[in-house]
DNA sequence: GCAGCGTGCTTGCAATTGCAAGCAGCGCTG
DNA sequence: CAGCGCTGCTTGCAATTGCAAGCACGCTGC
């Protein structure tokens, strides 16, 4: 169907895959589908449903998110901002003052951010 | 397939709709799938792909996401705090230094609610 | 050379997905 | 009453998905 988005996933399965250093037909069993099947997977001939691709997913030991997201059924989260704010609202252990709270709190630093130009991310390589 | 995911699929999906207040064939026009379809969907007899949830998602203006995860194919994000601080340190428009600080007013938040009990969620419908 | 093994791919088929045509039922109107 | 419009559902079919059986090729050891 969208084979744009077939053709880039199933590079990317395949780039994976030998990452991981598996054969075709190792993946295919560790992820319990067939191997021709997911030799067309790879090449794009074939559009796998989700549950498909969390198999895959699965043996690759890598998130189902990041398929979904190359086969063009789950967006990434790209709106600046907007994940964070939804993020603080959707979380259970505050309440709805705090939630507030957090976001004055947010918006404060983006606007001092506006206007003092780029956020200075000093963020060092020590925080992994 | 999985019908036992299927089943509350289509539970929520009609749920959903009524909530709207679209009729079956509204609501299959406006997601572009044929009603007879939607009704099967509805039924849990037909388990969707999950371009034809984004589309029915769409329709209902809820995310694709809240679909996937009644249809199990995407799993709900439930390590409490986790996300909200991961999203913090993510966020690209704020820097060390207000991650730091929302990270703390956060943590006061929970433990204030802690010593308090559990969030009195006043969180109010206003938020549709 | 040949057999065996591993690799990726071809092909035909069964099951599933999604649709078009149409049915049955209900309420309203003239 | 008949006709119309709306509702949700039935049914047969084409296209797609995923698989089993097997092919072609390269490499290795005898």
């Amino acid at each position: 169907m969208a084979s744009l988005n077939v053709g880039s996933l199933g590079e990317y399965i395949r780039e994976q895959r030998r990452n991981a250093q598996f054969s075709l037909r190792q993946l295919a069993e560790a992820a319990g589908v067939s191997n021709p099947y997911l030799s067309q997977i790879e090449r794009g001939l074939r559009k796998p449903s989700a549950e498909i691709l969390q198999q895959i997913a699965k043996a690759l030991r890598i998130s189902a998110e990041t398929l979904y997201v190359q086969a063009g059924i789950l967006e990434e989260r790209r709106e600046e901002g907007l994940e964070l704010r939804v993020a603080i609202l959707a979380d259970p252990l505050i309440n709805e003052r705090q939630k507030q709270a957090l976001l004055a709190v947010y918006d404060a630093f983006l606007k001092e951010n506006r206007e003092s130009g780029p956020a200075p991310d000093a963020s060092p390589a020590a925080e992994d």
